[in-house]
RNA sequence: CGGGGUGUAGCUCAGCUUGGUUUAGAGCGCUUGGUUCGGGACCAAGAGGUCGUAAGUUCAAAUCUUAUCACCCCGACCA
């Protein structure tokens, strides 16, 4: 068992945070609730980055900057949108440090008007889109950025909650009605299907409450994962903005019609977020597992000797192993590069630059095991003179830590590719499978209550109220955290109101 | 913003009640040397701290007082 991880039958919150750090994914910074993502981690997001950018591009999306600060006069033209964010926002308010007499630094040289840090950048983006947009003739604008954002949280958690955070905001403007309605939700699907196939995590689609709909939004759409704990987590969320944002930021353009009318615009986002759900979602008490996909190191290499004379025996076969699983340019290469310490990298994956690495560090193989194992390599091949002699290995596989002997021409690329992709499959099996397990209904709200308490979603007829949502939440601590796609369309009676209605929803206690 | 708590070595903490044998300690981690080595070894030597900050009380402050700052936990709020 690991020494450093509390089990998660404990303390769950301790397991998460220990994870984080067997793995040194991130640190906790300076600042209240702010992190510094390490190499680690921040190699999660940049595969997340590279996968969700390629799908945004293939839906013909296209990458722009916009600034950090924001005026801020611009958060109250929309109504519900300063209402939303007004109470977490970081506000600029000076330009200049001043040095006391007695050395000290004073803030100098008030700003007439306060900046805002963007806490989102629709109201940005809208100044910026009512320039840009004159004519039918310039519709759609689909525009991605990725930046960091900041949200002066109460609370804080490692990468689930942090005032700083990592994320992309996809910003599209649309001709029609229908046109932003299909937008919102095809960006739903990529997200539902990067984090099922990225992330191998299982998620619902559904649309949000009016009580938990984005401010400003006509309709909020997101994907909700189940976590461990049985808590669910917003993964992604998506809004048809309708056209509450053009007429606040008057985003107006000529129409076919020769009239002049207000676009449709949506809005849509991931964030740093989605690495805690997938640290949520797979990890056990050993510590990190992650899925090969997001994976920086799909494959760790633990060579056992004693002795030169026996180094150099494993290591001209470690070195029959590389070329096997990555060839040998990339052997040729990799010596060239700047090591690590003892360790070694090679790529495996030229263009996602995953690695297999060889850990050639004076230390006991067991603590290279612990080590590799805590960080979620999904593969380690453990590899000593007796293999050398009988021309294998032993695999060791991260997710189910179970054991088999290779030998060495089986050994390729494909093979391990294979390898990869089997886990990628079987760990959303199993994310699904937890999830199937942990989803009930209920068809009272007593039912409700008591089933709520064990963890898990709870399946039930409700009528979305913002009253009713707001007295649940108060007694149960849940809340409803979509209303699915996927709908039985039958009737029954609101667990509530005991209406007669067709809505059915999720709800669950939420991070 | 309300309630609670904590600031002492990179990390976890002891020491504070009752000020003085503490020249500030332990464990983990780190460095060096040796024995080890197929799932978290052991021995030896060593590096590392103006005890959060500032003022005060005192012959004497990590220890008592006051102020201040920071962080953590619980709540309201939230991707």
């Amino acid at each position: 068992m690991a020494k450093n991880i509390k089990p998660r039958s404990e303390d769950y919150a301790q397991w998460y945070l220990d994870v984080i750090k067997a793995a040194q994914l991130a640190d906790y910074a300076p600042v209240k609730g702010c992190m510094v993502i390490r190499p680690e981690g921040y190699a999660i997001w940049e595969a997340i980055q590279r996968e969700l950018d390629q799908r945004f591009k293939d839906t013909g999306h296209v990458n722009a900057y916009f600034p950090l600060l924001i005026p801020q006069s611009f958060l109250t033209k929309e109504a519900e949108h300063v209402e939303g964010f007004a109470m977490e926002c970081a506000i600029v308010t000076h330009t200049r440090l001043e040095k006391q007499p007695d050395g000290s630094l004073k803030p100098a040289s008030p700003l007439d008007e306060p900046l805002i840090i963007r806490p989102t950048s629709e109201t940005v983006i809208g100044h910026m889109y009512s320039q840009w947009i004159q004519s039918y003739r310039d519709l759609p604008v689909l525009v991605n950025q990725w930046c960091n954002v900041m949200r002066w949280e109460m609370r804080t958690r490692l990468f689930l909650r942090t005032t700083e955070f990592l994320w992309q905001e996809g910003h599209t403007a649309h001709e029609t009605e229908a046109e932003a309605q299909e937008e919102t939700l095809k960006m739903l699907d990529v997200y539902a299907d990067f984090a099922e196939n990225v992330l191998a995590l299982p998620v619902i689609k559904g649309a949000k409450t009016d009580s938990e709909k984005f401010p400003g939004a006509v309709t909020t759409y997101c994907i909700e994962a189940l976590m461990q704990d049985g808590k669910a987590l917003q993964a992604g969320t998506s809004h048809n903005l309708g056209q509450n944002f053009a007429k606040a930021f008057d985003i107006k353009f000529l129409g076919r019609d020769q009239k002049q009318q207000h676009a449709f615009t949506t809005s849509w986002g991931v964030s740093t977020r989605l690495i805690g759900a997938t640290i949520m979602a797979h990890s056990d008490d050993e510590g990190l597992v992650l899925p090969p996909h997001v994976a920086p190191t799909v494959v760790a290499i633990v060579p056992i000797f004693r002795g030169e004379q026996e180094m150099a025996k494993v290591r001209e076969y470690v070195n029959k192993i590389l070329i096997a699983l990555v060839g040998e340019e990339e052997v040729a290469a990799a010596a060239k590069r700047s090591k690590r310490g003892d360790i070694e990298t090679f790529f495996f994956d030229k263009l996602t630059h995953q690695a297999v690495v060889v850990d050639w560090r004076d230390a006991r193989p067991g603590d290279k095991q612990y080590h590799w194992e805590q960080r979620g390599v999904p593969f380690r091949f453990e590899v000593g003179p007796r293999d050398v002699d009988a021309n294998a290995m032993v695999l060791k596989k991260r997710l189910d830590r179970s054991k088999e002997i290779i030998n060495l021409p089986q050994v390729s690329g494909g093979w391990m590719r294979q390898k990869l992709e089997a886990v990628q499959h079987e760990m959303y099996n199993k994310a699904l499978a937890y999830r199937e397990a942990n989803t009930r209904s209920a068809t009272t709200y007593d039912e409700l209550k008591s089933l709520v308490k064990d963890g898990g979603f709870v399946r039930c007829f409700f009528k979305p109220d913002r009253v009713a949502e707001a007295k649940i939440k108060e007694e149960t601590k849940a809340t409803v955290r979509c209303i699915p796609f996927t709908q039985s369309d039958k009737a029954g009676k609101c667990v509530f109101s005991g209406e007669e209605i067709t809505t059915e929803v999720l709800f669950a206690q939420a991070y």
